[in-house]
RNA sequence: GGGUCGGUAACUCCAGCGGCGAGGAGGGCGGACUGUAAAUCCGUUACACGAGAAACACCGAAGGUUCGAGUCCUUCCCGGCCCA
């Protein structure tokens, strides 16, 4: 059940409760692809980083260990002792992401393991049948993204498509939701809104599948090479007719600066594989922008990364101790280095709900974006 | 004292076996990363010059052979190992 509390402008404060727990929006989902969050954090330890959902991947685990494998364990909830809710991508963004590998037609597509080598076929069927083995709480539809550079007329039949298998994968859901042994009966399903940076395509698409009633909305296909304008510009246009008593998430997305100017136009669930990834190379983030924790100049700094920051990294280490374990290689450097990103931005995303709790949203984000940007400012500058 | 292997781009280690204005790796410094084929990738790392028949950071040093030497020869210096 998804519950919209209030609103400010376009921007949404929501509740949603599944079977695994309330998720209070807007939320940052922490990306775990292989049932992990890379850079060695841990199930119970993402409470303590005030998580409240986690993000794994259809693809990755069907490769390996492979979804047969998870079910027997219990699903993927279970098998990393999760206990909150998590959302599977479909596959889809995989299919974009290794282009070079791929076939694709109407029924699904063909491409081949980063692992080995073989041969995948993966369509609408293929991937719900793997998010019910996984037993996640939100399956995402399987999806094809395309580049944002792509030619109108094949976004258009690409579009169409996915809107066809999106059928499909309703169907298939609704059908393993079903069946005996599944792990989740209540699995939601959400549609992926795909066209490129074409205004009419886009809204064309929301249109279409808005009908479908599904459990909630994405926005795909952003944040693969257009500029941040373009970006804006799409959640503008699109995000109206995406229904606003549903989830609406934008995938993949983002910089804190996009987080915040995708809250104000009405998106509540965020994914990103930025505090994690740049987190294990050593960038991390704080209320005065990003900090490069190989850099020289912190090498006898006993600062912690961001002073005041309640994080388990900023509590107990210094910048320079941080530094040096990144330079050393240890993995606990990296570590530390994610664990402040994930406490960083599950944070702004409380800081988001408190303001648009208390009806000042817009002057919250104004002042949080003049921070970063005061601070990569001077960064930029030198000092 | 005898034998032997080695001294290369300057922080370190190494490639090179007659066409070398000498290549790589590590280290250092900086950057990138948006539904994770990413603990990855990229740039840079003496001084000077500034694309010009022009310039010698000239490979431990000095000579020699050669059209041409980091590369071959001679002597010397330095280091490792073995023998006395």
């Amino acid at each position: 059940m998804y519950e919209l509390l209030k609103k400010e402008g376009r921007a949404k404060r929501a509740r949603l409760t599944t079977v695994h727990g309330v998720i209070e929006t807007p939320v940052f989902m922490n990306v775990g692809t292989a049932a992990a969050i890379k850079g060695g954090i841990s199930s119970p330890e993402l409470v303590g980083l005030k998580t409240q959902v986690e993000l794994c991947n259809t693809y990755h685990l069907h490769v390996r260990p492979g979804d047969k494998v998870v079910k027997a364990m219990g699903g993927v909830r279970k098998f990393m002792n999760w206990q909150g809710p998590v959302l599977t991508d479909s596959g889809g963004f995989q299919v974009f992401s290794l282009a070079t590998l791929r076939k694709i037609k109407e029924e699904g597509v063909t491409f081949r393991s980063h692992i080995d080598g073989h041969k995948i076929f993966m369509g609408p069927e293929e991937s719900m049948q793997i998010q019910s083995n996984l037993g996640s709480t939100i399956a995402m539809a399987f999806d094809e993204c395309p580049n944002a550079l792509a030619e109108r007329e094949y976004v258009t039949a690409s579009v169409d498509r996915t809107t066809r298998w999106l059928v499909r994968c309703k169907e298939e859901m609704k059908r393993l939701n079903s069946l005996p042994d599944t792990l989740n009966p209540h699995q939601m399903l959400f549609g992926i809104n795909q066209g490129a940076i074409y205004d009419d395509i886009r809204i064309r698409h929301a249109k279409e599948i808005a009908e479908l009633d599904l459990d909630g909305y994405a926005v795909g296909g952003l944040a693969v090479g257009e500029t941040h304008e373009q970006m804006y510009h799409v959640l503008d246009e699109v995000v109206p007719y995406l229904p606003d008593n549903k989830p609406t998430y934008l995938m993949g997305v983002g910089t804190p600066q996009n987080i915040l100017e995708s809250v104000e136009r009405g998106v509540d669930f965020f994914d990103c594989v930025y505090p994690s990834r740049n987190g294990r190379h050593g960038h991390v983030y704080t209320n005065h922008g990003h900090l490069n924790m190989f850099n020289a100049k912190y090498e006898t700094d006993p600062a912690p990364i961001e002073e005041g920051c309640g994080c388990p990294t900023c509590r107990n280490f210094s910048r320079a101790y941080i530094r040096h374990l990144l330079k050393a290689n240890e993995m606990l450097g990296m570590r530390l280095c994610v664990q402040h990103n994930l406490w960083f931005y599950n944070t702004m995303m409380e800081e988001i709900r408190d303001s648009l709790d208390e009806g000042n949203f817009t002057e919250y984000k104004k002042r949080k974006l003049a921070g970063i940007e005061e601070g990569e400012k001077s960064r930029r500058t030198g000092n």
